[in-house]
RNA sequence: GCGCCUGUAGCUCAACAGGAUAGAGCAACGGCCUUCUAAGCCGUAGGCUGUGGGUUCGAGUCCCACCAGGCACACCA
């Protein structure tokens, strides 16, 4: 249990005890709250309960916190309490809890700062999935980097997680592709042909068709219009999916199962969705078309499920595969990350979700705002079917992978995000992942010298690790629980990388001030324990954010 | 027009479900390498948190109104 929770539970037993007695009326608890304070003179960790407790009793908050402080058993990892103005009570940890940290993190290695909050439930973690129509943009890598790490984190957490592509690999927009494809292909073969109105303009198109004419030559001119579509539409596909996930592989995603909507049809999932919701008559028939009536479960308007051509919808076959998620799969908890643009289709589902008799809460989606990108001044505008855009591609082959992951991840999903492809190639360099990065390389050439030395520290002592930079250097230490903690509940892994970020800072500091490696040999060995605790817990960040610890830079 | 997101230092962004003096990076300025990696350290400067009300002991954070930007409101996905 993290020493937050055990604080927790000592101050709501002392004023249960405080109320049981009498000297404190007995009043609703609201939730605990402990945090820490951001001046280190105020301890390790603060509780301002008798502040949100002074209205309800109606009494002063330093009286209520003398009286909650008389009953205060404290846990074995806290040193002593301090009451502060205007109510704050502030708690300090035992060194010999922090040096038993360093230790533990030793034995523990990267296995520190997993938890169990998870208690092994299953959870789904659906990211990207975007159309296999053409090349991923930037936008896509946002969520791709958010997933990722999400994902890690909550298998960090105790989660069982499974990671998923949702291949749309049917449908209006597929019929769109082939026939942009095929119009380029028999312009690639010299035919004069025009493309469809609202066809998928991009240059790549022209490149595609280019490459398959080499292939395949004029063999797909010599069949009937509509095999070839279809021909053509499949060729075009495997590529495009192809070069998809070599884009994913350069930035470090994969994921453990590529789902294709195709299937919905195939093995009953839209059916069974439909049939049941059927069932609770919430579909009817109007204007040549199948309709859900959502407005009646709290929409404003109704949606299609099934156009008058007989296709269904997209909102339709979602419908189907979140059935499949939660119904044949059984996931408890399923997380879908979808770009901005897609934020007004989550009532939606949700509301669907309810009508198939599934908790709504069930599903959790993040929607993560756009990225704007930018060459220098001039803004970069997006859109596949125009064509005009800029790549994943093109990106990760002028930002490194681990500079890029950190750039998209450094901003929380809500906020809009400026991408400024000159600035992020042009300072590559001094990207705040190399300080991170740096920090570790540096511990690992400290251990290097401690080898050639064959200075053994095993035995090392880690009470004397008694100076300021030494103790704040554990101090950012323990913290990697709590910051696991509140990004997988929060499902914001931005917060890693400001950790890194504040381990980093700590540590360079600590090394300015502090040589590892001296004449002081029984002093050495306790700092080379304590490097060592570091590099692991640089190490565990970098690795749950996607990124490489390097050993020398 | 309805709805969602955002507005914080010159720029890009944080602020741990309301807390103590709003923090980083970049850019600017001034220092620090005969010792384990200077991709580093130390310091200076930079703010009416879009505006106006409200709730609270306390508001960047919650509520209302307004201003500005983005997204979405399809028988596209």
């Amino acid at each position: 249990m993290l020493v937050k929770q055990k604080i927790r539970f000592c101050l709501r037993d002392a004023v249960a005890t405080a109320q049981g007695k009498g000297d404190l009326p007995p009043v609703e608890l609201p939730e605990i709250v402990i945090e820490h304070p951001q001046d280190a003179i105020h301890g390790d960790f603060a509780c301002g309960l008798p502040l949100k407790l002074a209205r309800s009793m109606s009494l002063p908050p330093m009286n209520i916190a003398h009286e909650i402080a008389k009953y205060l058993s404290l846990p074995a990892e806290i040193a002593r309490f301090a009451i502060a103005k205007p109510g704050f009570i502030n708690f300090t940890v035992q060194n010999t809890w922090l040096w038993n940290q360093v230790e533990t993190i030793l034995s523990e290695g990267e296995s520190y700062g997993n938890l169990d909050l998870g208690k092994g439930m299953r959870i789904q973690v659906e990211f990207v999935s975007a159309n296999p129509t053409g090349p991923l943009h930037v936008g896509h890598g946002r969520g791709a980097v958010l997933g990722s790490t999400l994902a890690n984190v909550l298998s960090a957490a105790g989660y069982q997680v499974k990671t998923e592509y949702y291949l749309n690999d049917i449908g209006t927009q597929i019929d769109n592709f082939r026939q942009s494809l095929y119009a380029r292909y028999l312009q690639s073969q010299g035919k004069n042909v025009a493309l469809p109105e609202e066809g998928y303009m991009g240059d790549y198109m022209i490149a595609l068709a280019e490459d398959i004419c080499q292939e395949y030559g004029d063999k797909l001119l010599n069949m009937p219009e509509e095999k070839a579509l279809l021909e053509i539409g499949q060729i075009g596909l495997e590529k495009i999916l192809e070069n998809i996930k070599e884009d994913l592989e350069l930035l470090g995603v994969d994921f453990d199962v590529w789902f294709s909507e195709k299937t919905l049809y195939q093995e009953g999932q839209y059916n069974e969705a439909m049939a049941m919701l059927r069932n609770k008559s919430c579909v009817v028939e109007k204007e040549n078309a199948v309709w859900i009536e959502t407005s009646t479960l709290g929409e404003d308007k109704d949606n299609v499920l099934v156009r008058g051509d007989g296709s269904p919808t997209y909102f339709a076959s979602d419908i189907a595969y979140h059935y499949d998620k939660f119904a044949r799969r059984g996931f408890q908890r399923v997380i879908d990350i979808w770009g901005a643009d897609h934020q007004g289709h989550v009532p939606r589902v949700k509301t669907a979700m309810a009508a198939l008799g599934i908790d709504p809460a069930q599903l959790e989606v993040i929607t993560y705002q756009l990225v704007t990108l930018r060459r220098g001044g001039e803004i970069v505008r997006l859109s596949k079917r125009s064509g005009d855009i800029v790549t994943l591609r093109e990106l990760l082959e002028e930002v490194e992978r681990d500079a890029c992951r950190f750039i998209f991840l450094s901003r929380s999903a809500d906020s809009q995000m400026d991408f400024d492809v000159e600035l992020a190639k042009r300072k590559s360099a001094d990207n705040p992942v190399y300080y991170v990065q740096y920090a570790h390389a540096r511990i690992a050439s400290i251990l290097r010298l401690a080898e050639q030395k064959n200075i053994q520290y095993n035995q090392g002592d880690v009470s004397l690790l008694t100076s300021d930079p030494e103790m704040t250097l554990i101090r950012s230490l323990v913290l990697l629980p709590e910051t696991v903690e509140i990004a997988a509940t929060a499902l914001q892994p931005h917060y890693l990388t400001y950790y890194a970020q504040d381990m980093a800072t700590v540590f360079h500091s600590f090394y300015k001030q502090c040589r590892v490696i001296s004449n002081d040999r029984a002093l050495t060995q306790s700092r080379l324990k304590l490097v060592e605790a570091t590099k692991i817990v640089l190490s565990k960040t970098l690795h749950l954010m996607g990124m490489s610890a390097p050993e020398e830079m």
